[in-house]
DNA sequence: ATAATATCAGAACGACTGTTCGGCGTCAAG
DNA sequence: CTTGACGCCGAACAGTCGTTCTGATATTAT
């Protein structure tokens, strides 16, 4: 299936079939075709898609209204994207700021990430570091966290806990011998130990991201 | 349109619909619908139609062929996801392993992100890092790199280098007074101070992603 | 120039599809 | 009991849709 040289005309249908599943959520008839792209006949719309399709552009399915399949990349479904709200900020000297399960969000408050790497986690919330004080859990100034809010941990897990010494970090949790150790993601780094009434967890990291400019 | 609830049949249409639009890239006709949910009337499939577009969780297209539309949440297009191929790992001790442009690769060896994370440049590939030994630009080990090639850079930019003394390091680009400095992330490290023609700029980082398990 | 091929137009056919209508059974309110 | 709302069934209608056939025009090869 060696992709050819497409005609004008070709170009154009393709162009069409994208917009139009794009706008309706499902292919054009062959007529609708015809009609946006100035194809008078039927027969000639046909023509070209069974070319397209010789050609490995869109697949058919024969007898079947608006049968018609872009064969683009492998297909990532819209249900594979979902859009997670960025609650807010983390510093070092607060505790995490919950999102407020109410509240709605703007668009450009939250970000889009793909099922396949978040999971179908409910209530799921991102938070912008900033400050470098994540730093011993290689986490830098303006990376996003995606949490998990949950009130316990297992051990291994990274968390974000608020001290009673009124600090928010996150680090690895272990508990061992009825006390808690807080270990940083940098190995050259030192452990912290806490008494689990002095340990409260806010949430499990799932994600850390960092974007750089473009 | 509050949402009221549903009788089994209705929940059945929903997700046969759904399934439907899933494996087909449009939606089922009338009849299809009656024939996977056991209705024998296209009149009680077009009934509960009405009712699930009243109670709001389709749209339908008066007198069009495959004329329902799910509503669910706000719509990410597929065209906003895009799969970014996992091109391989990445080693302090050997040059950046640059994705074949001919070669293909299996849906398990690429990642999805969508576009507003990484935009619409072309050829990026992901790396996933192995060691520590990138700990210094704050990248540890199982960190998903997603690269953009290129052989020049800005200052400033986070970029993968081959240095003649046989390593490949990420470090910040800085090009001054006709040297090159490579400036670590983490900023209690020293830069290292590099001849032009003994620095080999293999890619820029796009983005780096850090996956925690479930 | 001539033939072969590619592209297109128009029309028609039959199957597919959304819509509508009359009727049936159930169930709760009046 | 009657009434009406609800969910359902079967059938029929008209327009839509994919397909196919005949033939015309344009492009290219020989």
């Amino acid at each position: 299936m060696a992709k050819k040289k497409l005609s004008e005309r070709q170009k154009r249908m393709i162009e069409f079939i994208q917009d139009f599943w794009q706008d309706n959520g499902y292919p054009p008839t062959i007529r609708e075709i015809g009609e946006n792209c100035e194809i008078s006949s039927t027969s000639v719309v046909n023509y070209n898609l069974n070319i397209l399709e010789k050609n490995g552009y869109i697949s058919r399915d024969g007898r079947v209204s608006r049968g018609i399949r872009l064969v683009t990349e492998p297909v990532v479904s819209e249900r594979d994207s979902r859009l997670i709200p960025l609650a807010g900020r983390i510093f070092a000297s607060q505790p995490v700021a919950m999102p407020d399960a109410t509240s709605t969000f703007a668009p450009d408050e939250a970000i889009s990430l793909t099922r396949e790497l978040v999971g179908n986690e409910e209530g799921l919330f991102a938070l912008q570091v900033q400050g470098d004080s994540m730093i011993d859990a290689m986490i830098s100034d303006g990376d996003i966290v995606v949490m998990k809010p949950q009130i316990t941990a297992n051990n291994g897990d990274l968390v974000a806990v608020w001290l009673n010494d009124d600090t928010t970090t996150l680090k690895h949790f272990y508990k061992e011998n009825g006390r808690v150790r807080l270990q940083p993601a940098n190995p050259t780094m030192d452990p912290i130990f806490a008494d689990p009434k002095n340990v409260q967890i806010q949430g499990k990291v799932m994600l850390v991201l960092r974007q750089y400019k473009v």
